[in-house]
DNA sequence: AACAGCGCTACACAATATGTAGCACTAATA
DNA sequence: TATTAGTGCTACATATTGTGTAGCGCTGTT
Protein backbone atom coordinates (compact mmCIF):
# COMPACT_ATOMS: atom_id res chain seq x y z
CA UNK A 1 0.00 0.00 0.00
CA UNK A 2 3.02 2.39 -0.40
CA UNK A 3 1.90 3.97 -3.61
CA UNK A 4 -1.62 5.20 -3.60
CA UNK A 5 -2.72 4.12 -7.04
CA UNK A 6 -6.45 4.65 -7.83
CA UNK A 7 -8.13 1.99 -8.45
CA UNK A 8 -6.72 0.29 -5.97
CA UNK A 9 -7.31 0.13 -1.26
CA UNK A 10 -5.25 3.34 -0.43
CA UNK A 11 -4.23 4.53 3.16
CA UNK A 12 -7.80 5.02 5.29
CA UNK A 13 -9.61 4.10 2.28
CA UNK A 14 -10.96 0.34 0.67
CA UNK A 15 -13.24 2.14 -2.15
CA UNK A 16 -11.21 2.75 -4.83
CA UNK A 17 -12.24 5.65 -6.21
CA UNK A 18 -9.90 7.91 -7.67
CA UNK A 19 -10.47 10.95 -5.43
CA UNK A 20 -9.84 8.80 -2.36
CA UNK A 21 -6.11 7.45 -3.80
CA UNK A 22 -5.93 11.24 -4.60
CA UNK A 23 -6.47 12.35 -1.78
CA UNK A 24 -4.22 10.13 0.20
CA UNK A 25 -1.61 10.99 -2.38
CA UNK A 26 -1.68 14.21 -1.44
CA UNK A 27 -2.00 13.76 2.10
CA UNK A 28 1.09 13.06 2.51
CA UNK A 29 3.68 14.91 4.45
CA UNK A 30 5.13 17.74 1.77
CA UNK A 31 3.42 15.96 -0.88
CA UNK A 32 1.88 19.22 -2.06
CA UNK A 33 4.89 21.61 -0.94
CA UNK A 34 6.77 19.34 -3.47
CA UNK A 35 4.09 20.35 -6.66
CA UNK A 36 4.51 23.63 -5.34
CA UNK A 37 7.73 24.16 -5.41
CA UNK A 38 8.89 21.69 -8.63
CA UNK A 39 6.32 24.09 -10.83
CA UNK A 40 8.84 26.98 -10.60
CA UNK A 41 11.28 25.12 -12.83
CA UNK A 42 12.99 21.44 -13.13
CA UNK A 43 15.84 21.42 -10.21
CA UNK A 44 17.96 18.56 -8.65
CA UNK A 45 17.25 16.56 -5.34
CA UNK A 46 19.33 18.51 -3.75
CA UNK A 47 17.93 21.57 -4.77
CA UNK A 48 14.52 20.44 -4.32
CA UNK A 49 15.80 19.34 -0.83
CA UNK A 50 16.21 23.27 -0.20
CA UNK A 51 13.39 24.59 -1.78
CA UNK A 52 11.52 22.60 0.66
CA UNK A 53 13.16 23.98 3.65
CA UNK A 54 15.87 20.79 3.84
CA UNK A 55 13.20 18.21 4.03
CA UNK A 56 15.12 15.24 5.20
CA UNK A 57 16.40 13.13 2.36
CA UNK A 58 14.50 10.33 3.47
CA UNK A 59 10.95 11.69 3.20
CA UNK A 60 11.75 13.52 -0.12
CA UNK A 61 13.40 10.54 -1.74
CA UNK A 62 9.90 8.40 -0.77
CA UNK A 63 7.33 11.39 -1.85
CA UNK A 64 9.17 11.57 -5.13
CA UNK A 65 8.86 7.92 -6.07
CA UNK A 66 5.12 8.45 -5.24
CA UNK A 67 4.57 10.88 -7.30
CA UNK A 68 6.85 9.46 -10.33
CA UNK A 69 4.91 6.15 -9.72
CA UNK A 70 1.54 8.03 -10.12
CA UNK A 71 3.19 9.72 -12.93
CA UNK A 72 2.66 13.67 -11.61
CA UNK A 73 6.34 13.95 -11.47
CA UNK A 74 9.35 12.72 -13.50
CA UNK A 75 12.84 12.72 -14.30
CA UNK A 76 14.35 14.83 -17.36
CA UNK A 77 17.93 15.77 -18.23
CA UNK A 78 17.41 19.23 -16.49
CA UNK A 79 16.22 17.35 -13.31
CA UNK A 80 12.97 16.62 -11.74
CA UNK A 81 9.43 18.60 -13.22
CA UNK A 82 6.48 18.12 -12.94
CA UNK A 83 5.00 16.03 -16.01
CA UNK A 84 1.75 16.98 -18.58
CA UNK A 85 -0.65 16.17 -15.55
CA UNK A 86 1.58 17.13 -12.78
CA UNK A 87 1.01 20.35 -14.08
CA UNK A 88 -2.60 20.12 -14.74
CA UNK A 89 -2.85 19.31 -11.07
CA UNK A 90 -0.55 22.26 -9.77
CA UNK A 91 -3.07 24.72 -11.82
CA UNK A 92 -5.44 22.81 -9.82
CA UNK A 93 -3.72 23.61 -6.49
CA UNK A 94 -2.53 27.05 -7.60
CA UNK A 95 -5.48 29.30 -6.14
CA UNK A 96 -4.86 27.77 -2.89
CA UNK A 97 -2.42 30.30 -2.64
CA UNK A 98 -4.52 33.61 -2.44
CA UNK A 99 -6.84 31.16 -0.56
CA UNK A 100 -4.43 30.99 1.97
CA UNK A 101 -3.41 34.55 2.31
CA UNK A 102 -7.20 35.59 2.74
CA UNK A 103 -7.65 32.49 5.57
CA UNK A 104 -4.95 34.55 7.31
CA UNK A 105 -6.02 37.74 7.24
CA UNK A 106 -9.93 35.77 7.90
CA UNK A 107 -7.90 34.27 11.40
CA UNK A 108 -6.32 37.62 12.15
CA UNK A 109 -9.63 39.24 12.55
CA UNK A 110 -11.64 36.85 14.40
CA UNK A 111 -8.31 36.92 17.11
CA UNK A 112 -9.28 40.58 17.79
CA UNK A 113 -13.12 39.73 18.16
CA UNK B 1 2.70 22.89 16.69
CA UNK B 2 -1.01 20.97 16.80
CA UNK B 3 -2.93 23.41 15.24
CA UNK B 4 -1.54 24.47 11.91
CA UNK B 5 -2.08 28.01 11.69
CA UNK B 6 -1.07 30.88 8.92
CA UNK B 7 1.81 33.07 10.65
CA UNK B 8 3.32 30.05 12.69
CA UNK B 9 6.24 27.66 12.32
CA UNK B 10 3.81 24.34 11.60
CA UNK B 11 5.17 20.54 10.95
CA UNK B 12 7.47 20.52 8.62
CA UNK B 13 8.04 24.27 7.62
CA UNK B 14 9.24 26.88 9.62
CA UNK B 15 8.54 30.01 7.59
CA UNK B 16 4.81 30.93 8.31
CA UNK B 17 4.00 31.10 5.20
CA UNK B 18 -0.31 30.78 5.25
CA UNK B 19 -0.02 28.08 2.27
CA UNK B 20 2.62 26.23 3.88
CA UNK B 21 0.54 26.36 7.20
CA UNK B 22 -2.78 25.02 4.39
CA UNK B 23 -0.44 22.49 2.91
CA UNK B 24 0.07 21.37 6.62
CA UNK B 25 -3.86 21.30 7.58
CA UNK B 26 -4.68 19.24 4.42
CA UNK B 27 -1.28 17.11 4.52
CA UNK B 28 -2.94 15.55 7.53
CA UNK B 29 -4.82 12.06 7.07
CA UNK B 30 -8.28 12.39 6.26
CA UNK B 31 -8.00 16.30 6.33
CA UNK B 32 -9.19 16.77 2.45
CA UNK B 33 -11.52 13.56 2.88
CA UNK B 34 -13.66 15.34 5.46
CA UNK B 35 -14.13 18.89 4.14
CA UNK B 36 -15.20 17.03 0.84
CA UNK B 37 -17.57 14.46 3.09
CA UNK B 38 -19.02 17.02 4.77
CA UNK B 39 -19.88 19.44 1.40
CA UNK B 40 -22.44 17.43 1.05
CA UNK B 41 -24.77 18.35 3.92
CA UNK B 42 -23.99 19.16 7.57
CA UNK B 43 -24.23 15.39 9.83
CA UNK B 44 -23.11 14.13 12.88
CA UNK B 45 -20.01 12.71 14.23
CA UNK B 46 -20.66 9.25 14.08
CA UNK B 47 -22.36 9.96 10.40
CA UNK B 48 -19.59 11.86 9.61
CA UNK B 49 -17.41 8.87 10.39
CA UNK B 50 -19.53 6.74 8.26
CA UNK B 51 -19.59 9.11 5.61
CA UNK B 52 -15.54 8.77 5.79
CA UNK B 53 -15.13 4.58 5.93
CA UNK B 54 -15.60 4.05 9.22
CA UNK B 55 -11.86 6.21 9.87
CA UNK B 56 -11.43 5.66 14.09
CA UNK B 57 -12.77 8.70 16.21
CA UNK B 58 -9.59 9.32 17.71
CA UNK B 59 -8.73 10.53 14.22
CA UNK B 60 -11.82 12.26 13.21
CA UNK B 61 -11.76 14.49 16.94
CA UNK B 62 -8.38 15.40 16.06
CA UNK B 63 -9.36 16.51 12.56
CA UNK B 64 -12.58 18.48 13.43
CA UNK B 65 -10.82 20.14 16.39
CA UNK B 66 -7.98 21.64 13.95
CA UNK B 67 -10.80 22.10 10.95
CA UNK B 68 -12.67 24.16 13.94
CA UNK B 69 -9.67 25.97 15.31
CA UNK B 70 -8.77 26.88 11.85
CA UNK B 71 -12.56 28.22 10.52
CA UNK B 72 -13.24 25.87 8.18
CA UNK B 73 -15.31 23.42 9.67
CA UNK B 74 -17.81 24.58 12.45
CA UNK B 75 -20.55 22.77 14.62
CA UNK B 76 -24.21 24.01 14.55
CA UNK B 77 -27.60 23.13 15.07
CA UNK B 78 -27.47 20.43 12.90
CA UNK B 79 -24.56 19.02 13.20
CA UNK B 80 -20.91 19.76 11.78
CA UNK B 81 -20.60 21.81 8.54
CA UNK B 82 -18.21 23.62 6.48
CA UNK B 83 -18.38 27.59 7.08
CA UNK B 84 -18.14 30.11 4.82
CA UNK B 85 -14.65 30.11 4.18
CA UNK B 86 -14.79 25.96 4.48
CA UNK B 87 -17.50 26.19 1.65
CA UNK B 88 -14.65 28.78 -0.38
CA UNK B 89 -12.45 26.23 0.25
CA UNK B 90 -13.98 23.47 -0.99
CA UNK B 91 -15.11 25.19 -4.02
CA UNK B 92 -10.91 25.28 -4.87
CA UNK B 93 -10.77 21.48 -4.33
CA UNK B 94 -13.63 20.19 -6.08
CA UNK B 95 -12.28 20.01 -9.86
CA UNK B 96 -9.91 17.48 -8.27
CA UNK B 97 -12.69 14.93 -8.83
CA UNK B 98 -12.53 15.71 -12.27
CA UNK B 99 -8.89 15.60 -12.45
CA UNK B 100 -8.64 12.40 -10.51
CA UNK B 101 -10.75 10.17 -13.03
CA UNK B 102 -8.94 11.48 -15.61
CA UNK B 103 -5.72 10.92 -14.08
CA UNK B 104 -7.13 7.22 -13.11
CA UNK B 105 -7.56 6.50 -16.56
CA UNK B 106 -4.14 7.95 -17.59
CA UNK B 107 -2.29 5.77 -15.33
CA UNK B 108 -4.42 2.84 -16.71
CA UNK B 109 -3.42 3.25 -20.58
CA UNK B 110 0.05 3.36 -19.08
CA UNK B 111 -0.33 0.10 -17.85
CA UNK B 112 -1.05 -1.60 -21.28
CA UNK B 113 1.93 0.07 -22.86
C1' DA C 1 45.21 12.08 -6.37
C1' DA C 2 42.17 15.16 -4.04
C1' DC C 3 38.16 17.41 -3.93
C1' DA C 4 33.24 18.83 -4.75
C1' DG C 5 28.68 17.97 -5.89
C1' DC C 6 25.37 14.60 -6.95
C1' DG C 7 21.45 11.06 -5.78
C1' DC C 8 20.56 8.65 -2.66
C1' DT C 9 20.49 4.78 1.70
C1' DA C 10 20.87 3.36 6.81
C1' DC C 11 19.46 3.79 11.12
C1' DA C 12 17.90 5.32 15.60
C1' DC C 13 14.40 8.15 17.53
C1' DA C 14 9.97 10.78 17.55
C1' DA C 15 5.47 11.85 16.08
C1' DT C 16 1.10 10.27 13.93
C1' DA C 17 -2.47 7.01 12.71
C1' DT C 18 -5.32 2.74 13.53
C1' DG C 19 -8.51 -0.10 15.85
C1' DT C 20 -11.06 -1.58 19.66
C1' DA C 21 -13.33 -0.84 23.97
C1' DG C 22 -16.17 1.76 26.50
C1' DC C 23 -17.74 6.04 29.29
C1' DA C 24 -20.88 9.89 30.19
C1' DC C 25 -24.72 12.19 28.38
C1' DT C 26 -29.57 12.93 26.22
C1' DA C 27 -33.97 11.60 24.54
C1' DA C 28 -37.33 8.34 23.63
C1' DT C 29 -39.91 4.24 24.90
C1' DA C 30 -42.03 0.55 28.07
C1' DT D 1 -38.53 4.52 36.55
C1' DA D 2 -35.64 1.43 34.19
C1' DT D 3 -34.19 0.25 29.83
C1' DT D 4 -32.66 1.13 25.47
C1' DA D 5 -30.61 3.61 21.57
C1' DG D 6 -28.05 7.08 19.89
C1' DT D 7 -24.76 10.74 20.66
C1' DG D 8 -19.86 12.81 21.17
C1' DC D 9 -16.24 11.60 22.51
C1' DT D 10 -11.60 9.45 25.45
C1' DA D 11 -8.07 5.68 26.58
C1' DC D 12 -4.78 2.80 25.23
C1' DA D 13 -1.99 -0.56 22.85
C1' DT D 14 -0.06 -1.28 18.32
C1' DA D 15 1.45 -0.05 13.71
C1' DT D 16 2.87 3.15 10.41
C1' DT D 17 5.08 7.37 9.08
C1' DG D 18 8.34 11.21 9.55
C1' DT D 19 12.91 13.42 11.33
C1' DG D 20 17.71 14.14 11.57
C1' DT D 21 22.28 12.87 10.99
C1' DA D 22 25.90 10.27 8.91
C1' DG D 23 27.87 8.75 5.05
C1' DC D 24 28.35 5.70 0.62
C1' DG D 25 29.23 5.25 -4.30
C1' DC D 26 29.26 7.80 -8.37
C1' DT D 27 30.78 11.61 -11.78
C1' DG D 28 33.14 15.37 -12.97
C1' DT D 29 37.00 19.10 -12.23
C1' DT D 30 41.74 20.76 -10.76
Amino acid sequence: MSFPLPGEPVRGSKTGKPIMALFDLLGRTWALGIIWNLQKSSCTFRELQQRCENISPTLLNKRISELKETSIVEKSLHGYCLTHLGNELFNLIEPLGSWSVNWNHSLKEGMDE
